[in-house]
DNA sequence: GCACGGATTTACATCGGTGTACTACATCGG
DNA sequence: CCGATGTAGTACACCGATGTAAATCCGTGC
């Protein structure tokens, strides 16, 4: 910056001046800093300016893992919305590992995030006081608790009845579950299989022995693995809820694999929509959390955070969709 | 800094040593400095360190979306492989556009990263000075062309023969391609066609005419719509190539929806080998380019690289291999 | 011709670490 | 007992930008 300044025929802080936009510049001065800075090929140093400003630019977005899909697009919205508020996205995978999401909590990558969108699994209300963090946090997700923090929460109660009633409503009543993770109370898994609980108790149904089936990492093959294991038992089902759309997916590999045709014998039906359940085979009846508006609102959220907003906290609940394919309504 | 060092007794600098374990410190000075650290819970300032030092430990990866699920598991590698090397990953996605591809490298984000990998799309041999950046670099994907940079290509015109010819070794002849781009002599798509048509020739067979299709951005709809539109023109074919998974799949569900039975009269292969791939309806006929061994091995070379390594570029060739599955082979 | 207030620009200290150079003490071989 | 060598720790300048406060311009009004 001393280079281009003396390129310029002026001071350092001018030219700093000129880059940051500040307003009282004379136009004259402007141009010459401009073309003094093309003609040095002049890049700031945002660790400098960071040292001194205290602010990098980056957020943080926490995720499991990016291979799963719902990650991924998310992600990708989450870095469409903060390029919207000029800010870069560092994206953080924590493996769905207790471990490492408190590393990631603990330790936001030494000052270089201003902020921390946060999407924890393993996470439970005993960790709740880890969330008074000074770093500015969004949770994305599911609400674990009320926490000192804001909160973009997927409506997983209403957009979880909203397709157990769906196949209740197709004359479905042994609907089997997988993926839900037996010895935990809190999470994205427990809340679910309550709001599935819950509907076919209104539906005066009720809760099928033996149908629901835990899922592991919640990829493909575990859905394909429990699938498999239910299949095995024995036990008879018209439908299976899968808590997300990888399982579902899996789990319609593993039913097509034995043979069982669906809808017909057996309907399925996701949590996510990503963009594979509008074209598999049978497409997949899920239920839309609408990522973009999530991420954005997150964004939205941590950016009033980051500017110092110190209101009470909020909780938004995101809206949802269901969309109803192939895979509960027959083909066409 | 200072603080930890005044509650330790010590000088800031033996702080520092310690936090970046400088050999010669005593034991009784090494736990006294940890206690103050932990006492005061402090966090080293990165930026500060960043400043002085020049270096970040932040390494770019820039690709075009993490919608695309060969993306998204790459990045889960790099991830992984750099987290080896201590260092942390900063995911910039272009859009395939060639206008941000173009910025990613010539503002790799005001040195806030030491080195980049690079999955460029859009950039061509004309390209070719720009890639001369002071910041280290290793481009992954495609041989554009013999730049002044490191390279981990993915074996395209090998995979590609490997699996026209086991198309070919399935009796199939007329074999459709889809996601081609006519206009473009250079990038994936030219040097997977040709790689095809070169196929074709060594075993005798013409390429057919009006069975290659271009496909967009590589979507699994911009599949579909080819597939759609292939069919609706009414040339007969017995197999179709994508030139990747995610065109392939779309393209089955397309196929799928015309009521064309796969793989009895109509094979389908793609590329990429994405988790998926295994779990489609039927399983998907790929190549498996090995995105964990890219990620490793181009990780490698740009730690090399940045540690100041002068040598001669190097181009590294990934393996692959063929996974033969359903869409080609039948139901087992 | 001069005081005055807004527009422009600048000097200087400072953010929080680390490289370099230097001091101090202990050990050791001759 | 001395210089050489190795181990521990420290002082200080400096990385490159920016906040602050002060200096310099310049057009007005009287």
């Amino acid at each position: 910056m001393r280079d281009v300044a003396r390129e310029a025929g002026v001071s350092p802080k001018t030219v700093s001046n000129v880059m940051n936009g500040y307003p009282y510049i004379r136009e004259a001065t402007r141009v010459k800093v401009l073309a003094a800075i093309d003609a040095l090929g002049y890049r700031m140093n945002f660790s400098a300016r960071n040292l001194k400003s205290g602010r990098t630019g980056v957020i943080g977005l926490a995720v499991p893992e990016l291979s799963n899909p719902y990650f991924a697009e998310l992600a990708d919205a989450a870095i469409a919305a903060a390029g919207e508020h000029g800010l870069t996205v560092m994206i953080e995978t924590t493996g769905a590992d207790r471990e490492r999401e408190l590393t990631a909590l603990t330790r936001p990558r030494g000052h270089l995030v201003d902020g921390l969108l946060y999407s924890p699994l393993g996470l439970g209300p005993e960790d709740v006081d880890l969330l008074r963090t000074e770093t500015p946090m969004v949770l994305l997700g599911e609400r674990i608790f009320h926490g000192p923090v804001d909160h973009v929460m997927i409506d997983n109660v209403a957009g979880t009845k909203a397709v157990v009633r769906h196949l209740l409503d197709q004359g479905r009543r042994r609907i089997a579950v997988i993926g839900i993770r037996p010895r935990e109370g809190v999470g994205t898994a427990a809340i679910r299989y309550g709001a599935y609980t819950e509907t076919l108790a209104e539906y005066g149904v009720e809760v099928p022995e033996g149908l629901a089936v835990s899922g592991g990492k919640w990829h493909r093959s575990s859905g394909a693995d429990a699938m498999a294991e239910l299949l095995a038992t024995g036990e008879r089902f018209d439908a299976v809820f899968a808590l997300n759309d990888t399982l579902a997916l899996g789990a319609i590999r593993a039913l097509a694999a034995h043979g069982v045709r669906i809808p017909d014998d057996v309907a399925v039906a996701g949590f996510d929509n990503i963009d594979e359940a509008s074209y598999s085979s049978p497409t997949l009846t899920t239920v839309d959390p609408d990522r973009v508006q999530i991420a954005r609102t997150a964004v939205e959220l941590l950016v009033q955070r980051m500017a110092g907003d110190d209101s009470e906290h909020h909780e938004i609940v995101a809206p949802y969709e269901l969309h109803t394919r192939e895979s509960t309504l027959g083909a066409n």
